[in-house]
RNA sequence: CGGGGUGUGGCUCAGCUUGGCUAGAGCGCUUGAUUUGGGAUCAAGAGGUCGCAGGUUCGAAUCCUGUCACCCCGACCA
């Protein structure tokens, strides 16, 4: 490919309102179009990005018995109305009407067409387990796509679904897709990436793990243990607390805390540690507006998905009213009457003599004792594990919170579908059974700006070979030498019989604008061909990253450049 | 959905507070010349009616009202 053909502008100016690098530079080395919001054309050098990821996963996938598939983007509304999920998902769901008036969503997830594609086919044991996947288009009506490809509405998916006839197979294959996952993250050029254990969401189901590369836009916070080497997403994490600066048994007293209506406030004005407070935080129930009171040790703060998950209702930060009986500031476990549904975290099973509010306007107490005080309450995991924590697996105060992004999840989904839309086989004995189903994703375009975000410096990405939108990168310098100019098409000639990716910059235009182009396209291997070095008869060969930087002789040129491209591929693998 | 911000050639932005001639700069683009190992120089050119709609005014990019879009923070989210 000559460079000038390409289609897309590459400029030097950073685009005011990108906030991440990769999406930077990937608008500005002529990747991406902006379209809608979170909506993006691709240029060609992006496209040959994913493509090759695509290809990597599709190997990976077909590799671990995978049959690929193809669903519908557009479903009708009534295969969601079987599983539920017609109700019960929120706005991210995009849903229409036809020209007739049917009801149709827009896919988000395939699981119901993966049900619906193979409920009749798979009617008898002897077809399972098999799996099947597809590499295709998801739309998701997200509240706040940001960061460009990181979180879009319209994206290119790998989503997968297995199907068993017990969990014990399952789990094997969990394990398998595990292993797969990653091969293609290694064979991608991101090994860095963790698994974490994660809460399954709206999947529903019961284990399930987040591919997760870490860096400092991720959105996404982790808690991880180096010491044993536990990790989990913030959302799922166990936090185990211990009472610390324990105190001795008191007895209650009422003191006026006028305005003093946060718990740092009280503590500071009682002079008394805030741990050695219990907060009240309010949610209400969406469906009902019923609320739902957390009391939290002071300094802890509340994980709302271990709420939700806790009363199996979707909740939001609550509006107090009078009615509410709750006095908001105020709220405290003691002589609690207000009617709603309360909560006690871990943190405060034994505390003595705490401080809590009175609920009553402008009181809190002081010298309350849960065991004492409020001997019926049963105590639950409700806050988030933060920076020193302890470790739910080793025990220790080794905790460390990082961010990440997620580019792939597996999940073992259970029955959910297969029972909610009545896929039964026979089993050996005659009997009708739900297959268990596993569900395993991987977001595309995602990954490409994750390895950008992961790989880049200053002038643009750093590709590894095997998703670098080209293998080699040939520049020559001057082509209005005809010397220079012959040397070049020569290589590019050879590399192309021999089956190499190359792009040919053979513009007449200054160096400087030559290498800046070249970074941004950030091709691993350059070759640049110049006056200078024919001089002595080389040519010079670099890597993206400078790694390698070499001059060898012209005749050698193109066998240098296989023998390192080679290289670079054998490097990913091992 | 709540809070904050921004909309001026392809890109980055100035001008707006205090309305006033044909709306500016740099980058990019076209043509020519000189240059040539990290985004050159000179000259000549093309390209915008200032997000949209309405209002105030002799006169609006600038003031007012409405509206749309985008960005950031939060909420929400496989």
């Amino acid at each position: 490919m000559k460079l000038d053909k390409i289609i897309g502008d590459r400029f030097k100016e950073r685009p005011a309102d990108c906030v991440v690098d990769s999406h930077a530079l990937m608008v500005r080395g002529g990747y991406m179009k902006y379209v809608a919001n979170g909506i993006y054309s691709q240029f060609p050098p992006l496209k040959r990005v994913t493509k090759k990821i695509e290809q990597i996963i599709r190997e990976e996938m077909d590799r671990i018995d995978g049959q690929e598939v193809m669903f519908p983007v557009v479903m009708p509304a009534d295969i969601w109305e079987e599983s539920g999920r017609y109700e019960s998902i929120g706005n991210e769901l995009l849903r229409f009407k036809d020209r007739s008036g049917s009801k149709m969503v827009l896919g988000m997830t395939h699981e119901e067409a993966a049900v619906h594609l193979v409920r009749e086919y798979a009617n008898t044991y002897t077809k399972y387990p098999f799996m099947i996947y597809q590499i295709q288009t998801k739309f998701r009506d997200e509240a706040r796509p940001r960061a460009g490809l990181i979180r879009v509405r319209e994206f290119t998916m790998k989503d997968a679904y297995s199907f068993h006839t017990s969990q014990e197979d399952l789990e094997k294959y969990y394990d398998v897709c595990y292993e797969a996952y990653n091969r293609i993250f290694a064979r991608a050029g991101v090994p860095e990436v963790v698994t974490v254990k994660s809460d399954s969401g709206m999947m529903g189901g019961n284990v399930s793990h987040e591919y997760m590369l870490l860096t400092a836009i991720g959105e996404d916070s982790i808690a991880i243990c180096d010491e044993c080497g536990y990790s989990a997403n913030m959302e799922a994490a166990e936090n185990i607390t211990e009472l610390e600066n324990k105190l001795d048994r008191a007895e209650i007293e009422k003191v006026e805390t006028p305005h003093k209506e946060t718990i740092e406030d009280v503590c500071e004005y009682l002079h008394s540690d805030v741990k050695n407070s219990c907060k009240a935080v309010v949610y209400q129930k969406n469906e009902n507006d019923e609320y739902v009171v957390v009391f939290v040790r002071g300094d802890l703060e509340v994980n709302e998905t271990k709420v939700r998950n806790f009363i199996g209702s979707e909740i939001h930060p609550a509006v107090i009213t009078e009615e509410s009986g709750l006095k908001a500031g105020y709220i405290g476990p003691y002589n609690q009457n207000a009617k709603c549904t309360i909560l006690y975290d871990n943190s405060l099973k034994g505390i003595e003599n705490i401080v809590c509010g009175a609920n009553e306007v402008g009181y809190h107490y002081t010298g309350v004792c849960m065991e004492r005080d409020i001997p019926d309450a049963e105590y639950g995991d409700f806050t988030k594990i933060l920076e020193g924590g302890i470790c739910p697996k080793c025990g220790k105060h080794t905790i460390k919170i990082s961010r990440g992004i997620e580019v792939g999840n597996i999940f073992q989904l259970g029955t959910k579908y297969t029972k909610a839309m009545g896929m039964k086989y026979t089993d050996k004995d005659g009997n009708l059974q739900y297959p268990i189903m596993g569900c395993y994703g991987i977001g595309v375009g995602r990954l490409a700006a994750s390895v950008c975000e992961a790989h880049h410096d200053d002038y643009g990405p750093i590709w590894p070979i095997s998703i670098a939108p080209w293998e080699v990168h040939l520049c020559c310098l001057r082509p209005d030498d005809e010397e220079v100019k012959a040397v070049a098409d020569n290589i590019y000639d050879e590399l192309i019989k021999s089956g190499t990716e190359v792009v040919y910059d053979d513009r007449k235009v200054r160096p400087g604008v030559m290498f800046s182009d070249a970074d941004l396209l950030g091709v691993p291997v350059r070759v640049i061909v110049s006056p200078k070095n024919l001089k002595e008869n080389l040519c010079e060969i670099v890597t993206r990253d400078k790694s390698v930087s070499v001059k060898v002789p012209v005749e050698d040129t193109v066998s240098e450049i296989k023998k390192l491209v080679e290289k670079l591929y054998a490097d990913l693998n091992a």
